[in-house]
DNA sequence: CGTGTGATTGAAATGCTTCAATTATCGTGG
DNA sequence: CCACGATAATTGAAGCATTTCAATCACACG
């Protein structure tokens, strides 16, 4: 099956290719240490889960690492950078499921097929990893591969959480929980200044919440009325105080339609 | 950490014990092959699967099997029956997550606890194994192992789906897919009929769904009235045509405000 | 045969989306 | 480095969708 057609013509950053996209090299065990599976394993297996893999660096954001549809013969796990991992529904519309950051796997295929398109969100190195040689991989290495059980069990407590969110909060109560989850990355959150720096496009971050970019953008004024952030840039925020954005979020999801009693 | 407060009171059918709620029994060789993991293991899996596990059985709907927050010792497999998952927010509202149908896992603990509750929404059979105990048989059981992680995976892809629905359908459509859902499972729908019996209340479908009771009940009326269905009592719908419910659910989220031109 | 709970419907108000127009921002080329 | 153009972001206005409070209806159970 194609990509269906897409309706907001803005959703999807055109890519525009001048550099090579995409370098891939052998992984080089001196420097790449950085925030990678390496959590999850121990020394001598990251060393054998680093044998089968590759480094892909990309070098801008809007890049397609896997597509919906797709044969899928690799499995990839974020270095550095963001990735957004989305779905187009039957009628075209983009939902962003989550956002990949360093020590998360995604490329999980489904009937040997990608089910969602993986599209960097910024500068990204990755480990590829053929899906096949895992599997061998993990058949003889048993702890790892309950690592790998317990990181698929987290990733579906985190899809469940988006489900609360989606399910009972309005806009604004999304928003500010997004901006808590992002809050708690030193990627982008500088505790000194106290600034978010966001990933996404007001489209993205639509596609995300689940709204209109119209609707995230009142969002982000509505916040900043009450004193909760402050817009330094579209794609820069400060948070004087992550409490304020705390109680947004444990705040009515509706204002309550109380009938005045006339005293 | 407890349970917050529950803020909606009829949300949760008030349990009236009465007959022993639950039953446990020696797991029988001879007459348990219902719907179960079977289909995901083979024979040989199965019987050391069974080996550590223990058959529980509920009499009745409402029966909490595990509870949110509560020490986890077991991991739970359905075998015949309905189990609502659900969580409850800071605010004390509940979100149902998901619906547990034969052969499908729950209770992954996380830090050693249960993130969600699992209630009974129906008379249910489970297979309760002991974590660590499935633990060490993993370890010995590469295939069952696999087999596990592309069952969490699998959980994971259909909460992508219900985010995807939340995040772009009204309520009708979710409605609608909901329905669609549960008419591909005979243990609830009739083919001959073509009626589907509904495992849950207005409310539990209202915190499935992400919306309030009333809204559910409207959303009924709505397909009812667009020739979708046919309520014949409240837990039980009839469903002429599929197709009209597919066609429901690929419309438009909104009408579409398109200003009217002066001709 | 009452009583309580679930389900439905009504009415008012809020929230969100859509279309439209304007403003800000960023990357690019000059 | 600055100006330009394209795209992103914001804001306004109108209308649809959903929630909330309220009242009524239906049904199962004691």
């Amino acid at each position: 099956m194609t990509r269906p057609a897409m309706t907001r013509l803005s959703a999807k950053p055109k890519p525009r290719i001048r550099l090579p996209e995409i370098r891939a090299r052998a992984f080089d065990r001196e420097k790449d240490s950085g925030g990678g599976i390496e959590n999850l394993l121990s020394r001598g297996q990251q060393a054998r889960f680093r044998a089968i893999a590759t480094v892909l660096d990309y070098q801008r954001s809007g890049s397609a690492v896997l597509t919906e549809g797709e044969d899928a013969h690799f499995i990839y796990s974020v270095i550095s950078g963001v990735v957004r991992i989305s779905r187009y529904s039957d009628s075209g519309r983009r939902q962003v499921l989550a956002l990949m950051l360093p020590g998360d796997l995604f490329g999980f295929p489904q009937g040997g097929r990608y089910v969602n398109s993986a599209i960097t969100a910024s500068p990204v190195s990755l480990y590829r990893v053929p899906w096949q040689r895992l599997r061998e991989l993990l058949l003889h290495e048993p702890e790892m591969h309950l690592n790998m059980l317990i990181r698929v069990a987290f990733d579906l407590r985190e899809a469940q959480r988006r489900i609360m969110i989606l399910g009972q909060q309005n806009i604004a109560q999304r928003l500010a929980s997004f901006l808590i989850d992002f809050s708690q990355h030193p990627d982008f959150y500088d505790e000194r200044k106290r600034t978010l720096s966001l990933p996404l496009t007001r489209f993205d971050l639509g596609d995300y919440l689940g709204s209109a970019p119209e609707t995230v953008a009142r969002a982000f004024a509505k916040l900043e009325k009450a004193g909760a952030i402050r817009r330094i840039s579209p794609r820069l925020v400060e948070i004087p105080s992550i409490e304020v954005l705390r109680h947004v979020v444990s705040g009515r999801r509706r204002a309550g339609n109380r009938r005045r009693q006339d005293s």
